[in-house]
DNA sequence: GGGCAATACTG
DNA sequence: CAGTAT
DNA sequence: GCCC
């Protein structure tokens, strides 16, 4: 009766846990706002509140702590509910999400970036209190200004403190906030103009039609940096006249509606180790829909607050459906997953060697063995490679191995100064991990473009040749050269001194039009963009890369056949964005800093 | 039972 | 087109 | 795999 005793010994645990947890609230003496929660989230929020220690309170009182309310409420009303004329700094008004999100924890979590009045500078107009429109950059100083001692994690990032991309990041991504109300009409009517031809080159990307900035055709319009006009009014536009349905806030329940949590301590490691093996079969099965899931439910796992210890339990947990309830159970129960058992060892070990090698995927490795192929001594010796493969191979071990931060601002040095020497103005700023504020990096990405939109062009070909040149591009694998406005090289890259490593490296160069886009994709994560590509869909937009655009039909059932020649389907209206935060608005979402991108 | 991101290369 | 990559 |  094994079972019987584990679920005894679990269940006291799970008791002095939850007694622990009860406290977790005990500082937070809160008045609930119902206006643009609802009724049943502020029901739920409210009974939350005092299952885990929190005091309720209906009106502002001495000791209340925290006003929760819907980010999307206005501080106009805030007041008028409260009676009112303005905010006690000692209250901390804050976005209902930071308690839901605490719940889902079992633990406080940082304040900050729910925070929804900056004090520095007390607002008395109804000033929307839009976070993603001025968290941006001020958030750090801004919200910190106030008293928050409930602040739990201490919040190291285990990341480097490398501000080095702090001061990288380009003018663009600032804009939003030096809001300006001037709403560009030249640029407007441009676009306007713009719109109705239609441009319908062969290769062209989803953005042939987008606007073209004004400048790369006639030019009295000359964009200088100081000329910010954000992009906000705009968008606000195209948001007004979109149903409501497609402007709503997207639930918590989307991976790009949220801020990618800290790591928390996995309780459940038991489980997910043995998960992961699992995935990682299917993964060389190229099961890509069944890997897909495995990801979403390991990852709600390891996110998962306490240890979970009946299978209904595990049920009831996000992306955990009965197949994965029925399993985790058997680990539970027996430590164990006999399914384990019927895997061929020798052969998944051999998938998983081979599958590192860059080109070569789960067909290739199964071809291998197929062919009585086991080890990279074989493949060395008598497999057939193409080229891509053969770098792989050649460059094994480096290109497994991590890329320290540090090393990363080394190499966009290197490409930054070469860059600049062929035209001054060009921005150069290294996205994917290296942004999102990982430690390590698996290869470096850097974003070129220029502000002016058109000295851009051709500078990928100069650069190139410059890195060659110096040794620094040691190979091309894929040089992407689709048009004058867009080139894309994955390749390998080492820095000159004795004993580095040859790393891999991105350059896309882009057209300052899609500046923002290009950020966004090129930042991550994956799983990020995979998120927010469908949230658009759903909101019938369609972000790529390039563009995003509003209005978009799609066949109901060829909605992934969305090919550029097929007229059936249109494809919308590419809506002009200056910054990422123009995206995040766009799809109803409060903007989150790349770090926060990390799902 | 269908959908799960969107693009672009190589061979 | 399948496979691999971002 | 999960979700709708």
């Amino acid at each position: 009766m094994s079972t019987k005793d584990q679920s005894i010994t679990s269940k006291t645990t799970n008791k002095a846990d939850r007694h622990q947890e009860k406290l977790f609230l005990a500082d937070v003496k809160a008045i609930i706002i119902e206006a643009g929660l609802g009724k049943t989230r502020s029901a739920i929020l409210k009974k939350q509140l005092i299952v885990y220690g929190g005091q309720y309170h209906r009106s502002i009182q001495s000791d209340t702590t925290h006003i929760i309310a819907s980010k999307n409420i206005k501080l106009a009303r805030l007041c008028t509910i409260l009676k009112i004329d303005t905010i006690p700094s000692n209250l901390i008004v804050v976005d209902a999400d930071w308690l839901s999100q605490s719940l889902t924890k079992g633990q406080l979590i940082d304040v900050g970036q729910f925070n929804l009045v900056k004090r520095v500078q007390p607002k008395t107009t109804s000033v929307q209190l839009d976070k993603a429109l001025t968290k941006d950059d001020n958030a750090a100083t801004l919200e910190h200004g106030k008293k928050e001692q409930i602040k739990r994690h201490s919040d190291a990032s285990p990341c480097t403190d490398n501000s080095d991309h702090n001061e990288v990041p380009p003018a663009s991504q600032k804009r939003p906030l030096e809001e300006k109300k001037i709403s560009s009409p030249v640029w407007l009517k441009i676009k306007r103009g713009r719109f109705s031809k239609t441009n319908t080159k062969k290769r062209a990307i989803d953005n042939s039609n987008i606007i073209h900035q004004p400048l790369d055709s006639d030019s009295d319009y000359v964009e200088s940096d100081d000329d910010n006009n954000a992009n906000t009014s705009e968008i606000e536009m195209v948001l007004s006249q979109l149903p409501a349905k497609y402007t709503a806030k997207p639930s918590s329940s989307w991976a790009c509606a949220r801020p990618s949590s800290l790591p928390v301590k996995n309780r459940n490691k038991h489980i997910t180790d043995i998960l992961e093996i699992l995935q990682k079969k299917y993964e060389n099965l190229g099961d890509q829909w069944r890997v897909k899931g495995y990801t979403k439910a390991i990852s709600s796992i390891k996110n998962y607050p306490r240890e979970i210890t009946t299978r209904e339990e595990a049920e009831a947990i996000p992306n955990i459906g009965k197949r994965l309830a029925d399993k985790i159970w058997e680990i539970i129960s027996c430590g164990h997953l006999r399914k384990l058992d019927y895997m061929d060892n020798d052969v998944q070990t051999a998938l998983n060697v081979f599958t590192k090698i860059w080109g070569a995927g789960p067909a290739t490795a199964h071809n291998w063995i197929a062919q009585g192929l086991y080890t990279l001594d074989d493949i060395r010796a008598k497999a057939k490679l193409n080229y891509h493969q053969s770098i792989g191979l050649k460059y094994y071990d480096d290109f497994n191995e991590r890329i320290p931060r540090a090393e990363v601002v080394e190499i966009e040095a290197v490409i930054r100064e070469e860059a600049t020497a062929i035209e001054p103005g060009l921005e150069v700023i290294t996205c994917g991990s290296y942004r999102r504020e990982k430690p390590t990096c698996g290869d470096v990405d850097i974003l070129i473009s220029h502000p002016n939109g058109r000295s851009h062009q051709g500078a990928y070909h100069k650069l190139l040749r410059r890195l060659q040149a110096k040794d620094f591009l040691t190979e091309i694998l894929v040089n992407q050269d689709v048009d004058i406005d867009h080139q894309k090289l994955l390749g390998v890259c080492k820095l000159p001194e004795e004993g580095r490593k040859y790393r891999r490296l991105d350059i896309i160069v882009v057209p300052y039009r899609e500046w923002a886009c290009s950020l966004l994709y090129f930042t991550g994560s994956g799983h990020f963009n995979r998120s927010m590509r469908l949230l658009a869909r759903k909101k019938r937009m369609h972000l790529s890369e390039h563009a995003i655009s509003v209005g978009v039909l799609r066949k109901v059932t060829a909605c992934s056949v969305l090919k550029y020649g097929n007229q059936k389907l249109t494809r919308g209206t590419p809506v002009p964005t200056k910054c990422e935060a123009d995206i995040f608005a766009l799809l109803g979402l409060d903007y989150l800093e790349p770090k926060d991108r990390d799902c």
